[in-house]
DNA sequence: CAGCTATTTAGCCAAATAGCTAATATAGAA
DNA sequence: TTCTATATTAGCTATTTGGCTAAATAGCTG
């Protein structure tokens, strides 16, 4: 499964998982989650991109800036997925939502 | 967050997740690990010791032999406690009882 | 002890990663 | 158009990673 590889890669690193982190309050630009790292813009950048690129975050474009939003459902439904697969007798969820049919 | 590196880290290589979907059988000998896969020993010895470095596995030397364990619930606990922060409305904590319902 | 098996450790190399600065879009305002 | 603000892409470097073979360690058996 490579989404799971690219999932884990994309969690390994400190400054993204900080990166969500952040996103948790709500959307943010760029500039925003840049200005919260002593590290470069264009290093943000790339970490946005690899983050997108997992599907752990999307980005829309508000005029002149682009919004980063975190992607909940997608991070718990990948890392539940792993979880459910290695250790199904400790991933015991009560949801069994697993269509998505509106409810 | 130190320890979230290591075990994100110690996941992202798709070796290392088939070796603790094959440990979920039960233990396994580092050898019996390694006639697995088509990497040399040596490659897989160091897979095991970064599953070990992480706490997902757990090793115990029975007699010539180095035989490995899968730590399901030190797995679980990592990515479950991960989750809670970060996106704590998707992450559904588990119960004990179903008694605890519309609490 | 020597010999045998199982496993890890030590080097080495190629590829990937994360950081930087400089250059290049893209959108809105003058 | 030109200017400015926002972000990404390009190119570079240092570090890390994952693979290999060869050597070393650990435990049994004769």
């Amino acid at each position: 499964m490579k989404t799971a590889s690219r999932t884990f890669r994309a969690l390994a690193d400190p400054t993204r998982r900080q990166i969500l982190q952040d996103l948790k309050e709500g959307e943010l630009a760029a500039g925003e989650i840049a200005a919260r790292f002593s590290i470069s813009g264009p290093s943000i950048s790339r970490h946005l991109s690899i983050l997108k690129a997992a599907d752990l975050v999307s980005e829309r474009r508000a005029g002149n800036r682009i919004l980063y939003r975190l992607e909940a459902d997608r991070i718990a439904a990948a890392l539940g997925d792993f979880l459910s697969t290695v250790c199904p007798t400790q991933f015991l969820h009560r949801r069994k939502a697993k269509k998505e049919r509106a409810s």
